[in-house]
DNA sequence: AAGATTACCTGAAGGC
DNA sequence: TGCCTTCAGGTAATCT
C-alpha cells in the first residue's frame, strides 16, 4: 500500500527521467482520470522537467509543446503538473514498450527513448490529474505537514489540541500528509502509545516520543524501500523490503519483538485495522472502548446501564 | 463542526 | 470442487 515511503521510492526512481520527452499516451479505464482528454492533449511532445513527491502525491511537471497551448487552453502557462496518487493499488513502472502490459494497466506514457511509463491499478483507487501551477496551489492547500519536516512543536501543536484517537490523526492526511496504516501503527508501536489514545489526552513527553518514533520509522522504511505486502513495487517494477522488519502491522498473535512477553493484538480503530502490543501500548484513563462523544456523555451524564462501569 | 461511518473497487482467503 | 461472503485500506461523501 503505497503512504508517503513507498510514493517517495518511486518519485527517487523516476527521477532519472527527468529530461525525456513523452511521445504518445494510451489510455484503458479512465474512471479514475479528471479529464482524460485533457492529458492527451497536454503531454505529447512535453518534456518532463521535475519529480516530487508531496505526502503521498507524486507530482512530475512538464514543459508543454508550444504548439499544444491551443489544444488545451486552459492550461494557458508553459508549465504543468501530472498529479498521481497510488490510492491502494496503484503501481507507475518503467518498461521496455515491447513488454507484454501486466493486467490492469490503464495509462501508457511512450518516452521518447523507446521506453513506457505504466500506470497500473488492480482497484482503480489511484486518481491521476493535471494541474496548472495555481490548480496544484488549490489541490495541496488543505494537506497536512510533510512528517519529516515539520518541527516537535508544530507536530505538537497539530496532535495535542484534538480529541480524535491518536490513530485517527495519525492518518488524517489534513493534519500530517503521507502515513497510513502501516507506518501509523509502526509509530505507534516505536512510541509505546495505544492507537484509541485521545491526541488531547497525550503529555508533552508522549507526543515527542511519537514525533520522533514517526520520523525514525518513516526514515527506516524510505532506506528499505518501502514496504511490499501485496502489490506495491518502485518505478523499476522492483519491491521493497521493508515488509521484514514490520514490528506489529500484520502480527497479530505473534510476539511482541520488544518486550518478548505479550503477543500482538488487532483492533479497529478509525475504521482501520490496527495492531499493537498490550502490554508495551497501555490504554490509560481515556482510551476505553467507548466512542469519545460517550466518553464525553459518561463525564456529564448519566450513563446507560450498558455503558457504565463494570 | 469535529469526528465517525460508508461507498468505491478487485482479489485473496476462508467457510461450507 | 466451487460458490459465496468477508476483508483489506486511501479518500471523499455522508451521517451524527
Amino acid at each position: 500500500m503505497p503512504e508517503l515511503a513507498e510514493v517517495e521510492t518511486v518519485a527517487r526512481g523516476l527521477r532519472p527521467l527527468a529530461g525525456r520527452r513523452i511521445v504518445a499516451v494510451r489510455f484503458g479505464k479512465t474512471d479514475f482520470i479528471d479529464h482524460p482528454e485533457r492529458i492527451e492533449a497536454l503531454l505529447p511532445g512535453s518534456r518532463l522537467v521535475e519529480v516530487r513527491r508531496h505526502g503521498k502525491l507524486l507530482l512530475l511537471a512538464f514543459d508543454r509543446e508550444p504548439a499544444a497551448a491551443k489544444a488545451a487552453p486552459a492550461l494557458p502557462g508553459a508549465r504543468f503538473w501530472l498529479v498521481v496518487h497510488l490510492g491502494m493499488t496503484g503501481q507507475l513502472v518503467l518498461h521496455e514498450a515491447a513488454c507484454p502490459p501486466a493486467r490492469h494497466t490503464h495509462v501508457w506514457f511512450s518516452l521518447d527513448d523507446g521506453r513506457e511509463l505504466r500506470y497500473t491499478d488492480i482497484r482503480r483507487f489511484g486518481h491521476l490529474r493535471l494541474a496548472s501551477p495555481e490548480e496544484l496551489a488549490v489541490l495541496v492547500a488543505p494537506l497536512g505537514a510533510e512528517p519529516l519536516e515539520l518541527s516537535e512543536a508544530e507536530f505538537r501543536r497539530r496532535l495535542g489540541s484534538r480529541r480524535a484517537r491518536v490513530k485517527a490523526l495519525l492518518l488524517d492526511q489534513h493534519v500530517l500528509r503521507g502515513l497510513g496504516n502501516i507506518y501509523a501503527d509502526e509509530s505507534l508501536w516505536r512510541a509505546r502509545l495505544h492507537p484509541m489514545r485521545c491526541g488531547s489526552d497525550l503529555t508533552a513527553e508522549e507526543l515527542d516520543r511519537l514525533w520522533r518514533a514517526v520520523r525514525a520509522v518513516l526514515r527506516e522504511a524510505i532506506r528499505h524501500g518501502g514496504t511490499s505486502i501485496s502489490d506495491y513495487v518502485n518505478a523499476l517494477g522492483r519491491p521493497g523490503s521493508y515488509q521484514k522488519r514490520l514490528r506489529v502491522y500484520g502480527r497479530a498473535g505473534r510476539r511482541c519483538p520488544r518486550c518478548h512477553a505479550a503477543k500482538i493484538e488487532r483492533i479497529v480503530v478509525a475504521g482501520r485495522g490496527s495492531h499493537f502490543c498490550p502490554r508495551c501500548q497501555r490504554a490509560g484513563r481515556s482510551a476505553g472502548s467507548g466512542s469519545p462523544r460517550q466518553v464525553r456523555v459518561a463525564a456529564g451524564k448519566k450513563l446507560p446501564r450498558s455503558l457504565g462501569p463494570g
